[in-house]
DNA sequence: TATTCCTCTATTCTTTCGGATAGGTCCATA
DNA sequence: TATGGACCTATCCGAAAGAATAGAGGAATA
């Protein structure tokens, strides 16, 4: 039973491979940098399971899971992040990630976790998918998210204001309004914020 | 450390609370229908996991699910099936479940996931969360998906046909013919199909 | 009461989209 | 070789969107 810990950050990855050693994984070997974790599969061979950092160097993005990927010769890789978002958790996922753990778990949860990816289950929190919606209160006026919703179906201002009978002017009056609150570019950019955030 | 199955066929039942017995779970009690689980509960205090089955006696669909969790008094509750269908799993999930076990899951991984649940985390197999993509295929051409990434990130024609090199007429050519595979009346609906087929 | 927020409207202007039409190359396959 | 598909470019036009500015009514609240 093989395991990799990669992490740059050495109080993390030490604490975590503290951890798991502790629960009864044998061989918990450590990496600080995506170059180290792959030498060291090169030269000690395939591990049971590997965690490696997203914002660790060499990493590139996910460019680096997908390397790691493949040469652990198909077994299990799972990506860690402090602050990854739910989307590129995601495509980690889709990529074919073993699964995607935020530094944020439990201990408990975090040996739950590699228990459960070295025994070829696919893992990621719940709390990844489960809608986040603490933000929205009153983030966005009534109007605002009856535009939004317009918006998401593809409507043009014109049919939204034929919807709500309002002017075209009002609603495109709401639509830059709550882009510049969504930091969206464009409807467009809004609408796929909305549909991240689940806020409709 | 106290887990409930509850399940009507014995050995089901008998067999889980037999391996979480050997993992280390120590006070595992079980139940055959709905009534005798949340009579131990009533008697016994709340459990800090409690695995119900969704085709036992008593659970009348997801209600069953619903009472349990009241009775339960807020700790973890999880829905075992061997035959439910996803949208019953996320509707479960969708309730406040604490997890979705199905039956296939292997003994390993079965404990994993309890252990991952008694720590507060919610769990649900990937195979649930994986998106089906199997329409994809050569619908869009690898261009016509390059504009409509570009799209999704909010960005204007100019900037795609920057990003990739290209006039901005050809963008819009793209944007044109993708939407009409898409059967969408605009970029944003577009965009918004796309995220919803995942086909990004 | 004054202030703030949401709401709606108006005008003007520039940029962007969307559609139509009309070419062209490259490539694979029948 | 011909046919069709994906790909790229061009010009033109109208519609839509976006941005800026200005004003006004209503409701809630300090």
């Amino acid at each position: 039973m093989r395991i990799l810990v990669a992490d740059d950050h050495d109080l993390v990855r030490e604490t975590i491979a503290a951890f798991l050693e502790h629960e009864g994984f044998e061989e918990v070997c450590q990496a600080a940098t995506l170059q180290d974790a792959m030498e060291m599969v090169g030269t000690t061979g395939s591990f049971d399971l590997a965690l490696i950092d997203f914002d660790m160097p060499g990493m590139q993005g996910l460019e680096g899971l997908r390397r790691m990927m493949l040469v652990n010769q198909g077994r299990p890789v799972a990506l860690m992040s402090g602050a990854a978002t739910p989307a590129i958790a995601e495509q980690a996922l889709a990529m074919g990630a073993a699964g995607y753990v935020p530094k944020t778990l439990s201990s408990k949860s975090m040996v739950a976790a590699a228990r459960f990816m070295v025994a070829g289950e696919t893992f990621a929190p719940m709390s990844l998918l489960k809608r986040e919606v603490p933000n929205n209160d009153a983030f966005l006026s009534p109007r605002e998210l009856d535009v939004l919703r317009g918006i998401c179906d593809g409507k043009s201002n014109k049919e939204i204001a034929r919807d709500y009978d309002l002017q075209e002017v009002t609603v495109k009056l709401h639509v830059k309004t709550m882009s510049r609150k969504l930091a969206a570019k464009n409807r467009t950019h809004a609408a796929m914020i909305a549909r991240d955030r689940k806020l409709l």
